[in-house]
DNA sequence: GTTATAGTAAGTCATATTACTAACTATTGG
DNA sequence: CCAATAGTTAGTAATATGACTTACTATAAC
């Protein structure tokens, strides 16, 4: 796996480590909004807000274009995408060999003396 | 949802947004392993691992129990599936959303004056 | 062309994170 | 018992994060 791939990966996850950029994505992923309209729940002031917002930008899981004064922010699937595909990657792995100690425990009640 | 609910989504997403606490989760999903063995691929001092330890057994990911002189550490499945579970949600929506837009455009393109 | 609106930039500050070293405790092996 | 091993605790330091205020720019509305 690339380096630049892991990377990435941290600023996704470091991205979804807070209440308020999560609140972001769920409102975003009803519908594309301005900035000041994703900042009117949050009781903060808007520079702060605005850090959050670069934050889930670098981070590849939102997008944004500005045209005239405003700035209009949407998701990016693909973003989510990444992380997604790493969680799923590592259930396999464990999953696998859980499902392997199961076994291990159901023969040895069926037959405790077969081991 | 619980307001603590999202605490320990904060503590599970930023465990993950680190290659060091990724790579011990992928090494733990292949098989439990002491605390020594874990560290031992890593170029950093052995408190500064056990932090990191620290920061997978606080979110859930990991478990551990101390026998002797050893810890060792295992995986904890339900510790992926809350992440899991709201990347899930959130795709969800968002899909729903995207599909909508999909059909939207199909629609536009077969009736241009349908609209 | 003023004024209001939408967003940015700059600077500050407190706290959290990640790393280190040095010193310590508790167990195991000879 | 003595030494080695496994892990822990404490203290320190650099950098990152998340918050604020104040001041600014660019566009839109009247």
């Amino acid at each position: 796996m690339m380096r630049g791939e892991s990377v990435k990966l941290d600023r996704v996850f470091h991205a979804l480590a807070d209440p308020t950029r999560r609140a972001v994505l769920r409102r975003l992923s009803r519908s594309e909004a301005a900035v000041t309209e994703l900042a009117a729940p949050f009781a903060m002031a808007l520079p702060t807000f605005l850090q959050h917002l670069r934050v889930l930008e670098n981070s590849g899981l939102v997008h944004s274009k500005k045209s005239g004064r405003v700035r209009t922010c949407h998701i990016n699937p693909q973003g989510l995408g990444r992380a997604e595909g790493w969680m799923m990657e590592q259930r396999e792995i464990w999953e696998q060999r859980l499902d392997q100690l199961d076994h291990y425990l159901t023969t040895l009640k069926e037959n405790p003396y077969d081991i």
